[in-house]
DNA sequence: ATAAAAAAAGACATAAGTGTCCTTTTTTAA
DNA sequence: TTAAAAAAGGACACTTATGTCTTTTTTTAT
């Protein structure tokens, strides 16, 4: 449910948003190195942040990327929406068509239970949040302080 | 985590279990018809549920495939085994390498107790308890019951 | 103006899951 | 013993996610 795009853009927001300073930017190059990501796929998701207004861009020599005020307030899943959608949320965990509280398959309930607490964990962890994790170390995330 | 694969498996399961009686066996096309999948794809998934002993299949003229006296307590997580493994009960739901109690990505708690609950919600249900959801009402599959 | 730097975009490569088709092997019934 | 029926297995096609490479567009600094 999470792919590497979701987890290189998350990796990619968090890093921005620690460095958010008065006119510093990044280019992607210099992204995939701290990151250790591989830079021609960063910059297909770098591309698709940007275009979401998640982060900003700016092109042209010294030009790069950075992280918007509002950055600090996306949550995992407003990241998670950009690159798998929300559908998981929705679907049964059997793979059925037709599976909800009237029609339910044999795992409908716990699964329902499943996907909805994993889907408010997600939402209520804000970039914020993760930084405070990271700064007071009780989270790690690699090549991230 | 759930592929088409193990979907596919669980319902020929639940049929064959359903229809277990002495000498009483279902080919490939058969199962096929009966439960609206894709002939050639489930052949391959019969195979390995043989190969594996959750079924037994009986090659020639009359043969075809039976739900043995176990099938009945084979439980979800054994399906899933078979096809997914069990990899995605230990990986890190962020994609980390390193992600434990000790060095815990940012959702990891949260994480790590949805997947083992939901392991746990797999492990428990038995063909057994999925047919008798099924014959009571409680729970539904297409083209079963 | 022009060259360089960087984002943006398009085309292609690889791997895994999904799915189909064809051939081989086994085994039974005639 | 032979033909047919069925499982078993191998090879290939399609799709999506992942990843790379090249070209185009934009923009700044000289």
């Amino acid at each position: 449910m999470i792919s590497k795009s979701t987890e290189y853009a998350l990796k990619t927001v968090v890093f921005l948003s620690q460095n958010l300073e008065e006119g510093k930017l990044f280019g992607k190059k210099a992204l995939a190195e701290k990151l250790e990501l591989p830079e021609s796929y960063l910059a297909k998701v770098l591309q698709q942040l940007a275009k979401r207004n998640i982060i900003g861009s700016i092109k042209g020599p010294q030009g790069g990327f950075y992280a918007l005020p509002e950055t600090l307030n996306i949550s995992l899943l407003d990241i998670v929406d950009v690159f798998e959608g929300l559908e998981f949320f929705k679907k049964c965990g059997l793979g059925q068509e037709e599976c909800d509280d009237e029609n339910p398959c044999p795992i409908h309930k716990d699964y329902e239970a499943f996907r909805s607490n994993l889907k408010k964990t997600l939402e209520n962890k804000t970039i914020r949040d993760i930084i405070s994790d990271l700064d007071a170390g009780k989270a790690f995330l690699k090549n991230l302080i």
